[in-house]
DNA sequence: GTTAGCACTCGCTTGCTTCAAGTGCTAACA
DNA sequence: TGTTAGCACTTGAAGCAAGCGAGTGCTAAC
């Protein structure tokens, strides 16, 4: 693309996401000196139109970027503004929080998100946390019930009561807990599963209806329905954008950002994978009713290893550049915090 | 107020609590039989709207409810239609959930009000839980860190990651544990506090130092910046009530939904106190911003004391009889699902 | 006390006009 | 050949008047 054609694509995006109205020839002449009168402009946007860039909401109005003008920006236009002290200060002071209250530390991190974008945000976190074992206890709440207490690497813990499958002493559990902690203290918590402990146990020979009790134990743990725990905060902000001012379209937003399941398999579709940030626009958005939507989702890395994801979703007339920054900045903190321990 | 005075003011509650439009005399004297004419109710109605029952939008409309008349409708008028078996039958499988993952519990139980009545829902659990002390642990993380794990009777778990005053053993931690453990064992949860615990260790006469270490722990279990708990759910039904078309209104229903600390204030305010139950309409409502919606909410108890507070958020325009139905029963069954344990 | 009748009020809808923004085309210009 | 000025044209939004209809309040008769 020429370089003119570039800059007043950039001017009419700007101007979109600055001020959500179409943007005409004049405005891009008069506020974006480009050298260049408002016919000359007319031309270059004609040729955008006509590429599928921006396109023309009625034949008087102006024109708006559309999913693939946003596309093309994002790729190749964008800036990525720093952020400034009193920003960086909010994201310092929301990692500050005490991670072995996780729930409250990704609340408290989808709130942080909110008040700096004005969007929603959305986080999920693997309920089997990340890092390794570091300990694991069984405390006897009853004849047919325990406490099952994994201490991860991260200084996560987590905790869950299981039904026992029959009556067992304090003295058996204790021994099964030992067993436990020998087969699995170093693992992987992400690898923690039912084959790897049945393997494993059978390594250390433990008596045959022990190993049984043991596996069932930790079967209920880490129960594969409950394989990922969301957060969101923000949605009040949905209300302010002048493109959300349709009912219809709050209502699919909303009740999209309060189904859980919903966000999980979002999340997942979005998830940039090996790369820490992904941005997904408009009609690229994999779920229905929130086509008028964009997502901005960064991973955050224990051990080199993904430990979960947060992102913004917010109009497509997004603030990109700004919200990457902040994104990678918070996924870049976050990784920090959860490594140290 | 004669009888047939009550009787036009049903008729009118009723219909505008079904179609959330004005109603006519009319429209009274057809659909609700009175055995009188129009012009009669016109002047039952002209009464009704002299003495601040029922209000007129402008001249040349029907009548609607004002938060006087409602207030007399549910002091006086109202039905409180038992709940349907299918409702029942929600209401139950929702209260047969697992009780020792309380927030799952409750998000669960919000999401079950919710989709029975359309409305928001919100859900106070105090943070220190109800019951009484069943156990507690201790278990050393590192030299400076302990897990406490409180079990109540109601079979509730609370746990808490505290950092120690200093460098502890295990076996001396253990020593705590007991001693705390001999102190506590019975008591009630909500009256555990620093000056009992104070006053217990020293009768059983703990040593000075361990005596301290075991109240500075407790202290930080069960410290009050974490008094309760907020659930929410359903937020999204408002956005299909007639009444917030408007996107002001939704916006401050909505930011007071994700303040947990205003709906907090909301709730103590608004509480029925020994009673089981309230209603609060429009005016009385407590807080700005709510003053179009009503709640209805409801207390439940453990071993006769308050444990917490359950209710619903919609528009003045409400259900009530359907609603105070439904609450009740939700309030008795949560009453019985945490007594039995 | 109740009712029928009727004039009156007033918001809502419809259709019309006007206005302003912005385009696309043409012809002139450098 | 690329750029620009000029201008006719399009179209949604705003403003306005007329007509409609729901509903009232009053009066007089029952």
């Amino acid at each position: 693309m020429e370089e003119r054609k570039k800059q007043v694509l950039n001017a009419i995006i700007k101007d979109y996401i600055a001020n959500a109205e179409p943007v005409g020839s004049r405005a891009v002449a008069k506020k974006y000196d480009l050298g260049v009168s408002p016919a000359t402009i007319r031309n270059e946007m004609s040729d955008l139109t006509e590429d599928g860039y921006i396109e023309q909401p009625h034949t008087s109005a102006g024109r708006i970027p559309s999913a693939k003008g946003y596309r093309f920006y994002v790729d190749n236009l964008m800036e990525r503004p720093p952020l400034r002290p009193e920003e960086r200060q909010q994201v310092r002071q929301a990692m500050s929080g005490d991670l072995t209250e996780l729930d409250d530390f990704m609340r408290n991190c989808c709130a942080m998100i909110s008040r700096l974008t004005n969007y929603a945000s959305i986080a999920a976190i693997p309920e089997r946390g990340h890092g390794s074992v570091e300990n694991i206890q069984l405390i006897p709440l009853n004849e047919r019930q325990a406490l099952v207490i994994i201490l991860a690497s991260t200084g996560i813990i987590r905790h869950k009561v299981i039904d026992l499958p029959g009556p067992i002493s304090p003295a058996q559990l204790s021994a099964v807990e030992r067993a436990m902690v020998k087969a699995l203290r170093g693992a992987e918590m992400r690898s923690v599963s039912y084959e790897l402990l049945d393997e494993l146990l059978r390594k250390y020979q433990m008596q045959e209806a022990m190993a049984a009790q043991a596996l069932d134990l930790l079967e209920q743990t880490l129960r594969p329905e409950s394989s990922t725990r969301i957060f969101t905060g923000g949605a009040t902000h949905m209300l302010s954008q002048p493109e959300f001012q349709d009912l219809e379209k709050l209502k699919s937003i909303f009740s999209l950002l309060e189904a859980d399941n919903k966000l999980k398999e979002l999340l997942e579709k979005v998830d940039p994978g090996k790369r820490t940030l992904t941005i997904t626009i408009g009609g690229e958005m994999p779920v229905e009713g929130v086509k008028d939507c964009s997502m901005v989702v960064a991973n955050y890395f224990v051990n080199g290893e993904k430990a979960g994801s947060i992102g913004v979703l917010g109009p497509t007339r997004m603030r990109y550049g700004r919200t990457v920054s902040l994104m990678e900045t918070i996924a870049g903190e976050l990784s920090r915090a959860m490594d140290e321990k």
